[in-house]
DNA sequence: GTGGTCTAGACCACC
DNA sequence: GTGGTCTAGACCACA
């Protein structure tokens, strides 16, 4: 991970941890990594990693065992898919026919940049 | 206007004078309303509308007479066409695209969903 | 304000607020004192102040106004009437009335006992 | 039992047990579950058990035969009473008379409340 | 001036 | 070992 972006580091950490859930590779009430291990492992403060977790555990994607861990609620999967959702459909989507159309973009115009610029 | 969003609202401001301009609202050499009829009309403290009005005399959209005002640029909308399509295209067309896929929606489901929250 | 009670600093902070508020002393969009104000009136660190602040915000008691500070919201007094009640008649009230009958003490005795030790 | 409350499950456990010996389940010199026991049937980790019955056993509540097992101790009922007789007077009183008075409540609201809520 | 974030490092309670 | 809190102090963007 590079924090190049200028959103705060503790809400990109969260971010790829909802990620990581939407893409499955974790599973309900599984461990994830300590407070101190994300630490290390993303060269960032114990702070701002704690802040992350925090974060998802406001939102009812983590939850906490006093000395134990974190771990993933029962239903991360679908609290993180619905968030991302309603931030996309209320939030991007307008935007971005806003700017479509303003700026003279047909649909067939851009699939064809997507795909010469982020053939991925 | 309502500057609800979390983004800064001296951009916001610039934002929304490109789009006017974007609209061919104004003409080039047209003189816009004051830093301080902005201020007033926006209720914003007057550094925030300089600092938007700064913002676009850097990018060659405004230009400014001493003591007289704030003026559209001959080449405004070409400008503001051009960065509004980089834009786009480089930072706002990629994630999207990323997103419509993590989220599992298809093109049609987009048209779809966009007409009925935001049909204007 | 003493800290000597063994909950987190912020919450004690947050606490002092909501009993302000409940008393009345600010009324709607006023603006609350800075969070270095706080920090300094009450020997804080002003991250611990901010920590009060965000809890508050979190629970639309309070919001913020950037470069501004924070202020009192719309409906502040009745959220925190309605936190308090709640925490007190789910929580405190079944633990009350619980001890009472196990200690074997009568409505009539709590009364003089209250009396007798806290006579405010 | 769950441990959803904030407080350290050790002194759950230990309330838990103070309860039993008030509502007179054990007699003086009985003995108690082994620490293995509590353990597995609370599913909670040995270390916290112990934690339990040593704090108990710190107030006199338990003693302790090296090899045996824990036992009640012979004034534990009397030990039990007092402790939480002071606890209740000196700490629980005095808040829940203030919130009583700070939110309006009446104590035949309080006795309609509880009856509505726990009727037990 | 405002708040927001981050680091560094400490101490604590708990499991 | 775990997380939780706090301090000290820095830097930044914004109004």
């Amino acid at each position: 991970m590079d924090f190049s972006d200028n959103r705060p580091i503790y809400l990109q950490i969260a971010d790829h941890f909802c990620n990581q859930i939407l893409n499955k590779k974790w599973t309900p009430d599984e461990r994830i990594p300590s407070v101190r291990d994300v630490a290390v492992q993303l060269e960032v403060n114990p702070n701002t990693a704690i802040r992350a977790y925090h974060f998802l555990q406001d939102q009812d994607v983590l939850y906490n065992e006093r000395g134990v861990g974190y771990f993933i609620s029962d239903h991360a999967f679908d609290r993180v898919l619905e968030m991302k959702r309603k931030e996309f459909i209320m939030e991007k989507l307008p935007g971005f026919y806003r700017d479509m159309k303003m700026l003279g973009f047909s649909a067939s115009e851009l699939d064809e940049l997507y795909r010469e610029h982020h053939m991925d």
